[in-house]
DNA sequence: CTGAAAGCGCTTACAG
DNA sequence: CTGAAAGCGCTTACAG
């Protein structure tokens, strides 16, 4: 009794498992899967059970899935895990796959496209069983590329024009409806929009939504009142905003594509000496993190991320159960969270 | 040629790529590592080479695992995906790592200490070839789990106390002896601190930086002026902060543990009438996403999540070479940032 | 410089 | 109900 740990005594593998038993492998692999005791004999299972848990065997998941081809493994892109609303996507999808003994690995894409696709293939080439793509455009190569090799996939967040693939999103237009809903409630008319990306579908809807709202609550889209940022962030939603009040001072509100656009133009607004709400009514979209505590704390459309990613878990599992229904679409219902970034525009406007 | 696309052949693996070539498959093996590539004859290298891409052969990563017992893969164990200061690290992480070749799996690992150690051993079933750790407290016997099993690991903004393992942090005792030393420049006197976890590495050493501050600043710490958050969340921020005003009513500043923290002081000091910075200066650290833009914009002390992500990579990167040498402890420099919600206290204080 | 063979640790037809 | 065998796709001593 020298030391009182065992080195780390050589891994005990399925043979030498076996040999403790005094039976065949292909036995103990059989006790061992749950979908498979039943094919032997009560008390044999039993003692294997047993052993393996004396023995502290660890099934090597690496080997089984060089067998199997199923790897109980899938891939989440993200455009960028910095990016607050993805963090709760990534937990919810998480949650539920490890729930089914799934673990799922998280690959930041980053811009270049170039290395999305190696990412894509490297995720591919480690035999993930599905993936979420919470990054493609409306039209984007890359899904082509994995619906190519046959792997499983769902969408989150954005969808897919042509419907390649089955995607969980929030209800985007909806979304926009309420927000422009509730500004004309207020008795604002001269609205402008801050347009996320065209190419994402997030961007296409909610502007579409605007549209569709401003035409529902018979309101002029003034020209120059739609302004496209070239990306989601707060710079882009500075840009943004000052063009906008460029082309139609006499605006009174602004519904933004997300929050990180309103952000940026409250920094617009500051720099142009504008107060917000008095001067400028604004609404964001995803309510993320901390939205509520900025100054003053803003009027958002909430989405339930955490939601979209459990619900997108959900329908991976199935395909990769093998389902083969048709491309579902499931959109979420958002929810408008009213705080003090939007009031009624002042009668001298 | 009925259909342009080629049913998806069934893939292509070495041998398949050997036979093509009218080589052994060890042969091109050995032709496509890198490593072993000068074992073969140019000319011939060149062929396998020039063969693979064009049958589109992807190396099968698990098969190789399973036979060198190197995965190329390494895990990374955050407490919460979801607190914005976890993205930038694992960023950071998955960057340099990913330019070496290895992937990164992250795993949330919640609050139940026995989840922690199954989603460990899965991670070790797996094959990682490293773990990063953000998860650990300061006497954390997973830690010890990880070690016994002979993994490499490094910490990541949290450090152990027995120094088991190499770690990246911020310098935290610093960061908080900024945060002092900016607040007894003011002029304040009475300050209290809103202290993290004890059983942190970050709420025990800021809350020791805390102290020496004090004390090199000739400051008294008042009896109740420090009050340990259970948590980093705003809910415990504004009981904290609650329990300190009453505590030490005639405080006027506050250094928090982090930003989070600091929220929640400013709903308490909303909830009781009360300003920031007018009443009570208030200081944050890690400077998280959008503190910039709160009310009043919050003065913190950066931390850099990212350029930790990195440093905890390469340090993982020489362990996983075989590098042997002390554990190491690497302390970055954290800055001070001053924004809107720190000011001199009023003379009626 | 190249080939033949063994083996990493599993699973699963195939027999019996 | 159990065993023996083959094989998933690689890599690496071992010969030559």
């Amino acid at each position: 009794m020298r030391s009182p740990i065992a080195a780390p005594a050589s891994r005990v593998n399925l043979k030498r498992l076996a040999d403790a038993v005094g039976v065949h492998p292909s036995t103990v692999s059989r006790a061992l899967d749950p979908a498979k005791r039943h094919l032997v004999a009560e008390d044999v299972a039993e003692r294997i059970v047993q052993a393996a848990r004396e023995l502290g065997y660890r099934p090597n998941p690496l080997a089984a899935s060089l067998r199997t081809r199923r790897s109980r493994l899938v891939g989440v892109l993200v455009p960028d895990i910095t990016n607050p609303v993805f963090s709760p996507i990534i937990s919810g999808i998480a949650a539920v796959l490890g729930a089914e003994g799934y673990s799922t690995i998280v690959a930041d894409a980053g811009q270049e496209p170039e290395r999305r696709l190696t990412l894509i293939d490297d995720l591919i080439a480690r035999q993930v069983d599905g993936l979420v793509m919470a990054t493609v455009s409306r039209d984007d190569p890359s899904l082509e590329h994995c619906l190519a090799q046959g792997v499983p996939v769902v969408l989150v967040n954005r969808a897919d024009d042509h419907d390649r693939a089955s995607a969980v999103v929030s209800d985007d237009m909806t979304g926009m409806q309420l927000a422009v809903a509730h500004l004309a409630g207020l008795g604002h008319r001269a609205i402008g929009h801050l347009a996320g990306p065209a190419l994402l579908s997030t961007g296409h809807l909610r502007r579409l939504g605007f549209e569709v709202a401003m035409v529902a609550n018979r309101l002029p889209v003034l020209p120059g009142a739609i302004v496209e940022a070239r990306a989601y962030d707060r710079d882009e939603g500075e840009r943004a905003t000052l063009a906008l009040i460029k082309a139609v001072p006499q605006i009174t509100a602004i519904a933004a594509s997300n929050d990180l656009l309103a952000l940026g133009a409250y920094s617009a607004l500051r720099s142009l000496g504008k107060e917000c709400p008095q001067h400028v009514s604004i609404v964001g979209h995803n309510d993320m993190p901390l939205v509520d505590m900025v100054h003053p704390p803003l009027t958002t459309v909430r989405i339930g991320p955490r939601d979209m990613g459990c619900e997108a878990a959900k329908l991976l599992l199935e395909r990769m159960g093998g389902a083969t229904g048709a491309v579902r679409r499931v959109a979420l219902q958002p929810e408008l969270i009213v705080r003090a970034s939007t009031a009624p525009p002042r009668k001298s406007a």
